[in-house]
DNA sequence: TCAATAGTGTCTTTGAGACACTATCCG
DNA sequence: CGGATAGTGTCTCAAAGACACTATTGA
């Protein structure tokens, strides 16, 4: 803006902001969007991601931490602005522009609840999302799943997604369902996740010096697995996993 | 946004929105940024970036270009969204959110001119602004340096900035200003930059091959250097610049 | 003792980074 | 030939990646 002009400018047509937030989590190691089945007009019945209009004293991220709040129950996550979608056709109602965000939260810790604006609530493996999704939101949560990945790569944004407490095979997991296109079955049993060692993560990983070994252990079937939390303080640090990996054939 | 209640959204207040636009170029192979005096309140004779409001069936980009058009005249540079900015007070008229995009142009074609809004226009080297700079702009400009930077990373917008043919000495001119602190003068007399090699870098630029030999040298003063032009058909390659550099002392 | 899962060591290859001299042109 | 700028080759070291077996537990 730069204008005398602006000052006049409230007599001008004025779009609606709205913000929309992806909320996604980690069941079983497999990464999960939240969505609601809306119960009105426009496109009612179909999923979409949860969001509302912007308070006209609230900044935009007091109003992303509101919807998280109102879907979800949740305050302390990991919240980043994503993109703002404006198509001028986006919305059938009025132009509408939306500020995306997206936030990463524990899932095992709440269960999301249906309100009076929509019929359902329920988390959906990104993979199999519901078709079609409502507005452009299919979009968008193709672009906060791309921008998790990426940073996934330079920083240590997984452990956000993660139980306080894992082992490195959740871990090894974890990485591999967000990175790896699919398993290689040598036999037909499970193996590792196509060009990612196992050892060489397990390495790199340790090395890092971003882990704290509890001393506790996780039992199960098979030989106990050592527990292990992150080490916060190393957040800011140099920690780079990148993904490559894959020389020979 | 999800809600019956948008429908009827209307009445409620709803902020303005404008798109601001950065404006870098490279300028003697330093980074600058197009900045104009406001003519009118508010901040009134204070630097700002271009910018102005969506019209309401005008898309985000599409207003983003037209700012960029009516600044500078340019139409084909490389065009990006930054980020948007909404804080309750960051206009003293009114509730104003601005989404924030950075262009990269190519200074040498055309020169601003002053409009009717503006007292003046021109380009400032991004380690001198005016101080201070209207509305939040200069932390708007600082990110918009800060995303370039760390793109020029791992892509190669340099190019973007870059004239059409140019020499690898202006190559590597060009990315120690924008990354390099400072030279480092052994004797005095300029140098390389600190911490980027030129052998290293030169290797590395025409290994990528990315570059395109045209067979034709820029004459001055001493030996005559090799013209490259970027091969765009790479942009989309696997070409990483990564700064790094500096293992013993 | 076997099924199931956890955990580990070494060699090879690649790419980054340190390092200083030769080549070409012009006046 | 001297000043000015362009351009190049090799060694070292760290980190990535390939590769397969041993360890621990409970049923």
């Amino acid at each position: 803006m730069s204008e005398a002009e602006q000052y006049d400018a409230t007599i001008y047509e004025r779009p609606s902001v709205t913000v929309d937030v992806v909320i996604l989590t980690l069941i079983n190691e497999a990464l999960h969007v939240l969505l609601l089945q809306r119960r009105h007009w426009p496109y009612a019945g179909q999923w979409a991601i949860p969001g509302g209009f912007v308070g006209i004293d609230e900044s935009l991220e007091d109003a992303a931490q509101r919807e998280l709040q109102e879907e979800t129950g949740i305050q302390a996550v990991y919240l980043e602005q994503l993109y703002t979608f404006g198509s001028p056709q986006r919305d059938p109602r009025t132009r509408v522009i939306s500020v995306a965000y997206f936030a990463l939260v524990r899932a095992d810790r709440h269960q999301p609840s249906t309100s009076d604006e929509a019929t359902a609530v329920r988390w959906f493996p990104i993979d199999q999302l519901p078709e079609p999704l409502a507005f452009d939101h299919r979009v968008i949560v193709q672009a906060a799943v791309n921008r998790l990945r990426s940073k996934l790569e330079y920083t240590t944004l997984a452990f956000q997604l993660l139980p306080e407490e894992f082992t490195l095979a959740e871990l090894y997991e974890t990485y591999g369902q967000l990175f790896g296109d699919r398993r290689r079955g040598d036999d037909g049993a499970a193996g590792e996740w196509a060009g990612l060692d196992k050892r060489n993560f397990y390495r790199k990983i340790t090395d890092a010096g971003i882990l704290h070994d509890t001393g506790r252990f996780r039992e199960g079937r098979g030989r106990p697995a050592k527990l292990y939390t992150f080490r916060p303080e190393t957040q800011s640090g140099e920690f780079v996993f990148r993904w490559r990996e894959a020389r020979a054939g």
